[in-house]
RNA sequence: GGCUGGUUGGAGAAACGGUUAACUCACAAGCCUUUCACGCUUGCAUUCACGGGUUCGAAUCCCGUACCAGUCACCA
């Protein structure tokens, strides 16, 4: 008889019916050897985890409940580093973030990094760049860290660990020594039996495995992985809540699932219940692909004895591919990745708003009324979420980024469109730079107002409309073949353009020099009205419009440009004459 | 195959049992216009996947069918 036969022994155990954690009392005798399989599972535990020497309270101490406003909600983005941001992943966080913000709360990211197979290297960090150059930038993440880190689940395994242990020593979970030929055979078994595949009653064959046959399979060191040792039945169902999709029933899940692999990490679903208990999401956001699998991750929880968090499964982008809408492929889809529109220039604000437009079916109308207001005025509701996955309509994409570009003040899409090039087209920004007042003065042309151009729905869009506007670019235009109408005589061109010449009147403002070029136009032979020529063809050589073409396209090199009155002022006298000089001496050669 | 979710025009969608099914994008025609872009006007679902039922009345409620999507791993 020791000293220690007498004392007290306190631990926790969680109720049978609550669930909840309970603080036990009993002697050491009893605890030691009063009850059999608990010491059994004692010293699985033990032989599993021997170096692990904490336990759920002390993780509960290092990671508290977050002070928050009542109704504030934790939420997260979890991406696998398996390749860049896809478009799917920015609308997740996109959603997620403005869920937390909107409500006072927290968003943070978590590297899943427990696929050790699938890993590309680097790319969680390209996710966090991503998401931040379209303004999405996370309370706590695997670069900034955070007080519930670590971020990355390869680095949290000290967590798991503890809780896998819990779970054996409450007999909430027991190793599995079947390799994948004993499953695959199982499953063929099942298939031909027509019952349904898993591991679960009856097929679950190492829960019966006696606990002393456990333990000395475990010293001898034969691998295994751990299993969630399930309390459900196939027969029952459960009612089911999703924030977005509302309620429903699902049966119940019945299968031991693996909650540790092999490599000793955990599974997603394992990860999901420690991390999201310990990093104290509130709210869990993910692909609808995870609906199914809701039924595991409320009985885990519940196992634990854990507050669940609420779910909300966010529809998938969709793409119409030969007659069926699938998921977008970051495979066959170049638009499936954020870099794309990047790389294409898209302004974040107008990729932002057409994300919104799938996320909230009322935002369009808001943003109607709102033309101007701040986007993220907009309140998200889970309510106003198509249930059914959108289709990717990248005209829609175009159309809205037009509007959203039309209304930056000309500093602004100065300042941008150069941050752009500066990224991915240096000889449009080496151009922009050359003389910053130069472009300036170019993207003021018929800004503001009450409709203002809508000429770029992108930034790539802008330097080849405006490129002529540069000699060296112009020189190019000039070296090809030049658009003039070909049943115009070349004299006749000459002599417009000699015309016009002889007096630019850029000094005169904008509807005095039309009036002048019109009276230009009829002193050449050309009718100052499209209205009059096409009553009489015959008597012109064209109207005012193909007049002002003839002098478009000497100046310009093309048929086509922005309002040319400013065209010309912003290029100036000098360098009108000499284009014009120089498209002359081309006509005569 | 089992289970779960979904189905309104080319796309995103509104509509909460009550006359001719909003709105945005796309498309088409016309107007405006020195070009382009913008803007304006008009057109674009005789019908809400299909079949049946309830009702004075159905896209809306009920039943059945079809189709689409997700899931059923030591992947997330």
């Amino acid at each position: 008889m020791n000293k220690g036969d007498f004392i007290p022994f306190s631990f926790w155990k969680r109720h049978e019916k609550s669930g909840k954690l309970v603080m036990i009392m009993i002697s050491y005798i009893q605890y030691r050897y009063g009850v059999n399989q608990m010491n059994l599972n004692q010293e699985i535990a033990n032989a599993v985890f021997p170096s692990v020497t904490r336990n759920l309270t002390d993780l509960e101490r290092i990671y508290p409940a977050r002070s928050l406003p009542v109704n504030a909600m934790v939420t997260r983005f979890a991406p696998s580093p398996t390749g860049f941001l896809h478009t799917g992943s920015l609308f997740a966080s996109l959603c997620s973030w403005r869920y937390a913000k909107q409500s006072g709360g927290v968003f943070f990211c978590r590297l899943e990094d427990t696929d050790t197979k699938r890993e590309i290297s680097g790319s969680g960090n390209q996710v966090l760049v991503e998401l931040a150059k379209y303004g999405i930038i996370p309370d706590e993440d695997f670069v900034s860290g955070g007080a519930y880190g670590p971020y990355v689940q390869s680095e949290r395994k000290f967590i798991y660990d503890v809780v896998i242990k819990d779970m054996l020593e409450n007999d909430l979970a027991y190793p599995c020594f079947c390799t994948h030929e004993d499953l695959d055979a199982m499953r063929r078994k099942q298939e031909i039996l027509k019952v349904n595949p898993g591991y679960y009653g009856e097929y679950a064959v190492c829960r019966l495995i006696p606990k002393e046959q456990v333990l000395a399979k475990i010293k001898n060191g034969d691998s295994f992985v751990i299993r969630f040792k399930s309390p459900g039945n196939q027969a029952h169902k459960i009612l089911i809540t999703d924030l977005i999709r509302g309620s429903f029933e699902m049966t119940e899940n019945d299968q031991d699932i693996v909650i540790m692999k092999g490599d000793g990490l955990p599974t997603y679903h394992f990860a999901h219940l420690v991390d999201d208990h310990f990093m104290r999401s509130t709210v869990v956001t993910r692909g609808e692909e995870w609906m199914a699998s809701l039924p595991i991750h409320l009985q885990l929880f519940d196992a634990m004895g854990w507050d669940r968090p609420k779910y909300a499964h966010l529809p998938d982008i969709m793409k119409l591919d030969e007659g069926t809408r699938r998921k977008l492929s970051k495979r066959k889809d170049p638009e499936a990745a954020v870099s794309f529109f990047l790389k294409a220039g898209y302004p974040f604000e107008g990729f932002l708003e057409y994300l919104m437009t799938i996320a909230n079916t009322n935002f369009e109308a808001w943003r109607l009324q709102n033309p101007e207001a701040n986007i993220f005025d907009f309140r998200l509701s889970f309510d106003k979420m198509t249930l059914d996955g959108a289709l990717f309509d990248l005209e829609k994409v175009k159309s809205i980024s037009k509007d959203r570009l039309a209304l930056f003040s000309t500093g602004t899409i100065t300042e941008k469109a150069l941050e752009w090039a500066k990224l991915y087209q240096p000889d449009f920004a080496s151009v922009i730079e050359s003389d910053i007042s130069y472009f300036h003065a170019i993207m003021a042309i018929e800004r503001g107002g009450e409709k203002p151009r809508k000429d770029y729905a992108k930034y790539s869009d802008i330097f080849p409309i405006i490129d002529f506007m540069y000699d060296q670019y112009y020189d190019q235009y000039m070296k090809g073949e030049l658009p003039f109408n070909p049943n115009l005589a070349k004299t006749v061109i000459i002599n417009v353009l000699n015309t016009y010449n002889a007096e630019p009147s850029l000094d005169l403002g904008e509807s005095e020099w039309f009036e002048k070029l019109k009276s230009m136009a009829t002193e050449c032979g050309f009718s100052p009205s499209v209205k009059e020529y096409k009553k009489n063809k015959e008597a012109f050589y064209g109207h005012i419009g193909d007049f002002a073409e003839i002098i478009r396209i000497s100046v310009s090199g093309k048929k086509n440009t922005p309002n040319f009155y400013y065209i010309l002022k912003i290029l100036g006298i000098e360098k009108i004459s000499k284009r014009i000089n120089k498209t002359i001496a081309l006509l005569k050669e």
